[in-house]
DNA sequence: GGCTGGACGTCCACACTGTAGACTTACGAT
DNA sequence: ATCGTAAGTCTACAGTGTGGACGTCCAGCC
């Protein structure tokens, strides 16, 4: 039998297929290992257990957001580095609910954070603003990906088509169905391009107070 | 025997005690089942299925965040749900990765949008910057008490006893590590305290954007 | 009171999960 | 040629969600 080198990156990339095709749930060792003609047990000797297995899958996700490079001006840096989180996030919907389940952060973790640190820091921020910073700017692009997937439609879209489909239970939530009328019906609305407008009024503020305190 | 009124509230209770007691991942119906003193089947008489549960355990942590009530002054009111929703979360460590992992909302959750909505809208926003609003309100919250929950120490805590047990491999990350000396030694500074701070500086965005534009 | 229908809990079975442990195979170095 | 080791396979076990058959209690009726 040909030994076709089984690697860990042939292992995380297998998985991450697996989660596409067929979601999170899907990754069992038996799936990951039939995706590479190959039985379960054969993956642990390359991966220590499928906690570490989606450990490392976590990590796979971050090494695939683009980094500034430390001594970029900030404020595009940051906005360059928000929308790449965004566009991979959403190329796998999978990888917002399995990166903030893990509690111990790989590699490609740590590098991201000191880069994004870094990048702050050479802009003027002390410590504490660029920590402030940091925390901010994550938790919204988190929390937009998060509402973006959760909508019921195409958001990127021409989302007209899709709201026949849904039948949200809007009857007595009168400011839902205000809002969802306005962002289905009105033709050049966009929820995407919120993204932006929000991020700006983060980056606003930031440089705002970099200036200021 | 005596039949002791199996009810779906009761068995969400129950499966929220299973998940503080052993995180999600010990939500299973026989765990949740055995904690009741009944066989797992017995809870699909009064749910459909796991996902279902899950379903419900998510909106039942929406049901437990203190809503303001439309008409109140929006800008605290903003702020105090915030507030509450990252008290709820922190209560309960599961909540936030089950709240995200679900894609159907349920009563609660729209009932829950709708008054935020509501709140704003009646504050004088526009559809447009109200749904902006939540969105980055919403995210704000949810992406600080992930990072809260990710930090290796105790947040709103004395964090200096902490930062010996943990060994971050943070040689090579000097802005990482600067942080962190920074967070832990720094006597009176609380990375809790960074919440209000980075929500004041939305907030304050969308003032201004409010009496702007 | 006694009957009955339906709601509700139990039990067993099945396919599937993660993974420990023993086995086997194939390759590189001697 | 032989051996050691790395890397596959196979078997087994406890635990999972859940379909279906079965039992059992209670409410409403006569």
């Amino acid at each position: 039998m040909a030994r076709v080198a089984l690697t860990s990156e042939k292992i995380l990339d297998a998985a991450a297929g697996v989660a596409d095709d067929g979601g999170l749930a899907a990754v069992s060792m038996r799936n990951v290992g039939r995706r590479l003609g190959v039985e379960a047990m054969s993956l642990y000797h390359h991966v220590a257990n499928k906690e570490a297995l989606l450990d490392q899958l976590a990590d796979w996700v971050f090494a695939r957001i683009e980094l500034p490079v430390v001594g970029d001006p900030w404020r595009p840096a940051m906005a360059a580095r928000a929308a790449s989180a965004r566009t991979v996030l959403a190329a796998h919907p999978w990888a917002l609910g399995l990166v903030e389940s893990r509690r111990t952060p790989g590699p490609a973790l740590l590098h991201h954070h000191d880069t994004v640190l870094g990048c702050l820091r050479a802009g003027g921020f002390s410590v504490a603003l660029a920590s402030q910073a940091f925390a901010a700017i994550d938790s919204y692009v988190y929390g937009f990906v998060l509402t973006e997937q959760r909508l019921p439609f195409d958001a990127a879209g021409e989302a007209g088509a899709f709201v026949a489909d849904v039948d949200l239970p809007v009857g007595d939530h009168p400011h839902l169905a205000e809002m969802v009328d306005e962002i289905v019906m009105g033709g050049d609305y966009r929820f995407a391009d919120q993204f932006d407008d929000g991020l700006e009024l983060i980056l606003d503020g930031l440089e705002r107070r970099l200036g200021g305190d």
